[in-house]
DNA sequence: GCTATTATTTGATCTGGATCATATGATCCA
DNA sequence: TGGATCATATGATCCAGATCAAATAATAGC
């Protein structure tokens, strides 16, 4: 076969295709020849430092992100500045699909640390997505996670106690390194405790004093930004989150919760 | 031409062409074909009476639904039973756009009123956006909508004090009735108290006095399920909301708000 | 129509978590 | 390298809004 030449083509080009994060940001059973098609609509970008913005509220919108490296927050601000996150996003997600239809970025992406990322050009996207089957639905489906996310969001600033709302912050990181091919139950925090606290509706003072709790309790250990966590289960108790009891490798999330 | 027998075609077979609410669920150039298309696919269903399901959280997923008349309420349950409701959905609204990813409902859709719905088999609108370009952008936008919407949903719960809540909910239902052609000020209220408090995240009891304190400040008139509201303004500074400043008929938004 | 049940209102009390205050440990940067 | 600034932690106090209690109004079931 002329698998060599192959090899060599897609050195030169096509950037997803030997990214470690491709199966999380566009996991579809794409081609080679639509590869490479998505491939050539992305731009990279230099680095963004920390602190700096990816974009801004009010921004025209114009391109996606996916993050190569490094963690970001979205957030909106209220008519008094005052700034609300959205969520923290990691190696593998998407950005800004929030935008489409105001064509208005309606938050900002801020670096928690140094990131780079993948700009995705929406407009030619949409040109791509006639041509790759699959394409639209997979952003479909992107953003139906998305909002099925939220609504457990939602229900966790509407009803949860403070230690649910952290415990289940904990869980949803967890889960997401876990994805990443990391730790599930060691890994550093790239947000602050402000913006943790920001997140989850509550007081710096609350999530300082739960960091202490939880350690009490003996369900992990945090120093600084670095956690490890002991006990991942009751964890999971305290977190009492909402929906469709999810498929779990371990059978042991069927009613016996009581 | 030959308008006539078209004419009698449509009022066979489109009924899209002629809902008042078309716009508003689908709103988008659509040439007469791909209206009638469109129409093929989409089933009536006999109407859901007060207190029965759309459909329930975990459900399998196979169609949309569009609100032609009524409204219903969508929420989850958390891992002890307790609802959470994710918000009210009038006429001219699509439900069920969240279950796309899992191919399993993820809330549940209960009649607040009796309700009639088109119901439109996702799998055959999927095969449909490859036919009518800028539907699927269409189904994005409307996703993204409710993106953003839910975003501010999110600061909401996270930071606004309750009477912003209430003043924010209220006029949310306002310009949802005022889109739909109804009056923007006075409307009735589908939903109990008690559902109105878990989306706000918040007590019966506070709902109730707000209702009164509010009544009392002369903001509106509340009687039983009947709203009136007088003062839009000052809900609306008392509302506080997030995101970029919107386009208004009145350019009262600016700066100075202080 | 008449009772049972449920929804709403209003008042009294209590409490989870915010806010305030202060200490201490990091990090920045001239 | 030392002082300024910022992030985190921990204790003391306070208060917005929950919970509890009770009355009243609406609706449903018979």
């Amino acid at each position: 076969m002329s698998q060599e030449r192959i090899v060599k083509l897609e050195d030169i080009r096509s950037h997803c295709q030997k990214c470690s994060l491709f199966q999380l940001c566009m996991p579809m059973g794409l081609g080679d020849g639509d590869l490479s098609k998505l491939d050539k609509i992305i731009k990279r970008r230099r680095p963004v430092e920390k602190g700096e913005y990816l974009y801004r509220l009010g921004d025209p919108f114009r391109s996606m992100f996916a993050v190569r490296a490094g963690s970001l927050k979205t957030f909106t601000t209220d008519q008094e500045g005052q700034e609300q996150i959205i969520g923290f996003h990691l190696p593998g997600e998407l950005l800004g699909l929030d935008a489409i239809s105001r064509e208005i970025h309606t938050c900002s992406a801020k670096a928690l640390e140094t990131v780079s990322v993948c700009e995705i050009p929406y407009e030619r996207l949409e040109i791509l997505s006639q041509e790759i089957p699959g394409l639209s639905h997979h952003l479909l489906s992107l953003m139906s996670e998305e909002l099925q996310h939220e609504h457990c969001h939602m229900a966790l600033l509407a009803r949860a106690p403070v230690e649910s709302r952290l415990a289940s912050f904990l869980i949803q990181l967890s889960e997401r390194y876990k994805d990443r091919g990391y730790s599930a139950t060691e890994f550093n925090l790239s947000m602050s405790r402000n913006d943790i606290a920001n997140l989850l509706g509550m007081a710096v003072e609350t999530i300082s004093r739960l960091f202490s709790q939880f350690q009490e309790q003996q369900l992990l250990i945090v120093e600084r930004k670095h956690i490890q966590i002991l006990d991942l289960p009751q964890l999971q108790v305290l977190s009492n989150r909402c929906g469709p009891v999810e498929d779990k490798d371990e059978d042991d999330t069927s009613n016996t919760a009581s």
